[in-house]
DNA sequence: TAGAAATATCGAGAAAACCCGATATATATT
DNA sequence: AATATATATCGGGTTTTCTCGATATTTCTA
């Protein structure tokens, strides 16, 4: 668990942006579960895409850097790629840097 | 409060240190009251800069950089400016984080 | 098996961050 | 007033990040 790469993770309005969307999936991708492939694994990368209005390449290459960083998990399930919080990452960074920075 | 600055000051292994000797100046800058006017506002910028061993201007960037994000509070006492943490806007950070990230 | 759809990777130009040396500014001392 | 000390700012070479379009890979479907 590397901190400067979980911030350097975070110091991007577009991925804190992705992160908080996906705290509530039904409010911020209305169709997230009709349109690929009913499921509760997460967001398919398309509908983060289409919501963010950056490139396709731009948005996968977002979510590997949250990926590596710890703060999402990522399922690949046929064609589609889903993401979701790594919530106890999330938590444990919380009180990480209450505690410890 | 723009979480996005307070992330990338954080993104920097030296200012992340920084920030960690802070914590307990007189553990890692053990003369620090002797040698620069004997005070309680925080540790000058020379002994920052010896411990870290970055150039004197590399530091005091670093150091502007964390007091814009708020992390750290300057006061500038004569020819010295001492920093010391801004423990309130931490604590909210890690607030934050745990709930609102 | 050929084509379509979703995602990942590659290559690159522009912008920002890194970190330095040199110089400027502010304050203290003699 | 001249000098010394502490810090801040400036200019710039180097590295990293940003973000894109193009292409590759994987999987599904006809």
């Amino acid at each position: 668990m590397d901190q400067v790469e979980i911030f350097k993770a975070l110091a991007n309005k577009a991925r804190l942006q992705i992160l908080n969307w996906l705290k509530e999936p039904e409010t911020h991708f209305p169709d997230y579960k009709a349109s690929c492939g009913d499921n509760s694994v997460g967001v398919c990368v398309g509908h983060i895409q289409r919501k963010s209005g950056l490139t396709q390449s731009t948005v996968s290459e977002y979510l590997a850097v949250l990926q590596r960083a710890g703060l999402v998990n990522a399922t690949r399930i046929g064609q589609w790629t889903y993401y979701q919080r790594n919530e106890i990452a999330i938590k444990a960074l919380g009180q990480l840097i209450a505690t410890s920075l």
